[in-house]
DNA sequence: CCAACAGCTTCCCGCCGCTGGAAGGTCAAC
DNA sequence: GTTGACCTTCCAGCGGCGGGAAGCTGTTGG
């Protein structure tokens, strides 16, 4: 198949797809004579693996040695887990962040009604938050 | 002042601060003879206020218009609150993917341990995760 | 008096994960 | 025969910086 209909199944750019041969995420594929590229449904699974372990928070580096170290016959599960692990600590950290800038956004908002006057800054808003 | 000290006073790389200037967020300042940058705390108020809506979700390309309104003499507080919802409204879908995903990641941390030995596929822990 | 060192200057390049556009080739349908 | 959809390569840019080179300036110590 063509990258477009390739693109098309896993939903993506044929763009990206091309990315991802660029950066060695996906292997060349055999060319047609016209030199279009031309994709076996093994290349279909790939790409979707790829899509998921994104989804998953995954890094396109940290799935290339997942993808690496299943071509060398090693099982990845070891270092798909500690991917895992790192990803979760990170989400969490960001998920505190995000909901304290939350409730600053939140506060900002409430305290934007009964603001004094404009005066010699950038922005009441911003400024006198508290 | 010169561009380390401010730069340290806001706890931001002097590279940041050259960067800022060379996008028009902060204003060209004078040059001591040497051709050092020269700041007043005027710019150090300006670079606070970058760093603190920063903070607060706000793009570089938004902080640029808040200034830019600012300095035709319109307040921008309009402006900033359009920001802030779009960036509450981002904050929220974000946070439900995030909360989304963390389930996802739970649950294949669980699954890990009782996973059937190696079969063909990139990896059983992503592919064979429900 | 000179050397060392910190700090400054400009410039260009790289990060990540794409996406857009230019300039051109290919193929099927009308 | 010509339109249009699709494909090719290459280059460039997004945001928000940071690293490093090559070269100044300015202070301190021996």
């Amino acid at each position: 198949m063509r990258i477009g209909e390739l693109a098309d199944h896993v939903g993506v750019n044929p763009k990206t797809v091309r990315y991802y041969e660029s950066i060695g995420l996906l292997p060349q594929p055999e060319r047609l004579p016209s030199g279009y590229r031309d994709y076996t449904d093994d290349d279909l699974d790939r790409l979707r693996f790829v899509r998921t372990a994104q989804r998953l928070g995954l890094s396109l580096a940290e799935i290339s040695e997942i993808l690496r170290l299943r071509e060398r016959g090693e099982r990845p599960c070891e270092y798909v887990l500690e991917a895992v692990d790192r990803q979760l600590a990170d989400l969490d950290r960001r998920l505190a962040e995000m909901a304290e800038l939350r409730r600053e956004l939140v506060g900002l908002k409430r305290t934007a009604a009964d603001l004094p006057s404009d005066a010699g800054c950038y922005c009441d808003l911003i400024e006198h938050r508290r």
